[in-house]
DNA sequence: AATGAATGAGTATTCATTCAT
DNA sequence: AATGAATGAATACTCATTCAT
């Protein structure tokens, strides 16, 4: 499965052949038949992997966000650093379950679902001003979220922390100079 | 061209069979490759027609708000409507160029620098603070597009205004309450 | 005709595409079907055409040969000349006549036929000792010609008369010393 | 490889297609190319397959010839035998590679070159005269033995002995009476 | 548990040829 | 006399998957 992980990582769901996965694993192509249903079922185990690690991330996220009593900033900001360092630690599965799996625009929705729970959840205890539409915030979020790892966290020109500390800035206080 | 963009937006590359295409289209497969040279050819096409198409309105965006009057949130929001626009007038070669070609990362790549860039000049004037990096923001504002894009504006939930107005808000003035 | 010839020539009648040949006649192809009926018919256009300066010049041959009054090594080594001299002019429809076609073994086979009965004239006039099979001469005569026109002729290593020279002299005198 | 020889003789490169090979070997197509990688690489095979009898069979010419102590002629005639029942022995290989092959100009330069050499040396030695040019000789020797392959011995009109005799005889002593 | 050997079902691409104008 | 536009029929090659051992 990790052969498996990093070629499809690599070259994508139908540019990775099963004979060039068994060939790094030095096994033959009945033997992968042994363990795996299809092309497909593989693929997807690799999904679920991913999906079960980034569930799990998130429950934590939330329970590490209310043990905390560091300020609102830095609580959010831990928060996103844990996804980041997923994204870190799982690069691969991550491309596979975030970017290449057809599964992927429901793990986005679900997580921006996630997202918005707590964002209301936050504006009910007064931190956030409300006229935007919160759903949207948290596509925002998952939208930022996706990107930077994908041209920052992966490109190895950011770590987690840099990037959630300079998102939840942005994300709290905008731009805009404080003067304006 | 429509119908190949159409199949290719839908089913992927891959998934797409020259076949389908000109059974839709009602000519023969040799009829295909009298017009275009491969399959990958038509797709790369596609692909270009895209990029056109966004570095014509990412000109105009500039331009446009270079002459304006109005005010800094509804300059920058109108710059960003005219992106969500394009996408919603090109859907099907904006989800090839922009989602399933191998070239959406170095064209996203180009329009976040785009994007850096004219922040860089806001900065200069005056008008954002700058304890942020800039690359950071430009990748975030790309990411939130390109996220919105796929979930609102395409699922038919949000308008091109709608989505800029609330973007451009939350990135200038954050989400925190005046008050705290 | 020309430019077909010129293609066939070389790069024999699957390699040679319609297509080619009517884009350096500056014609579309159904203009090429008005000329000619299909591609086997072209090709055995050009090969009749051979097959015509063939026969007229061995024709030619054998009366030249009756009316001169040289000697017999002269005599022959003239005939031959003219064969290599028509192979020399006509390079092209040669190629196509001689070495591409289907024909070429039976056109060979005329012509070993030709020699084989000049040869037995020889013979019954004396000239020839008669202890070898005529027909074994002919056929080496025609594979001399041959061979000698692919590798010097065309080649551009030896003149016609050179090469008639030569090998009516071997085929007249033998290799062996004259005093073994 | 023996199905693909005999078609690949009897139809020629183009003509032959996979799924006859495969149709008359009970085998399908993908089986093929388990085994080769390539039509191309299936006919080259088989020109090397040839290539390398025909140079082993020359080698064993060589030492042969020097070992015995027949007359000249015997032995030369001995030597040319042993390459008619080569192609004799191998008559689908030898099509291929000595007359449809694009190396048959290469293998037979070759064969050529060697013969200039055992030639060259036979003149040293005093056997034969030296006023033609051997390059001539050489290459009409093996445009007999070409033509006389396809024309004589293929078509079961000759035997090699036969053959190698006839022309030996004819290349050593000429045509003409001796009392001429 | 593992594999050597095989295959079903596709899939892009080519090319001689023709039809309507 | 000529062509723009189209096609019928092939054809080499690929790949996930399986069977007998």
């Amino acid at each position: 499965m990790k052969i498996a992980a990093k070629q499809f990582a690599l070259y994508g769901f139908h540019d990775t052949k099963i004979s060039m996965i068994v060939k790094e694993a030095n096994v033959t192509q009945p033997t992968f038949y042994l363990y795996f249903k299809s092309k497909e079922a593989i693929f997807q185990e690799l999904i679920d992997l991913f999906k079960a690690k980034l569930d799990m991330r998130v429950e934590q996220s939330r329970l590490s966000s209310g043990i905390e009593a560091a300020g609102l900033l830095q609580r959010i900001s831990n928060n996103i650093a844990l996804i980041f360092q997923l994204f870190q630690e799982n690069e691969q599965i991550a491309r596979i379950g975030f970017f290449l799996s057809e599964d992927a625009i429901e793990i986005k929705k679900q997580m921006a679902k996630q997202i918005e729970e707590n964002l209301t959840a936050e504006v009910e205890e007064g931190y956030f001003h409300s006229n935007v539409d919160l759903s949207i915030i948290a596509s925002a979020i998952v939208g930022v979220i996706e990107h930077l790892t994908l041209t920052k966290l992966w490109a190895g020109l950011k770590t987690p922390e840099e990037l959630s500390q300079d998102i939840t800035r942005l994300f709290l206080y905008g731009l805009i100079r404080e003067d304006n």
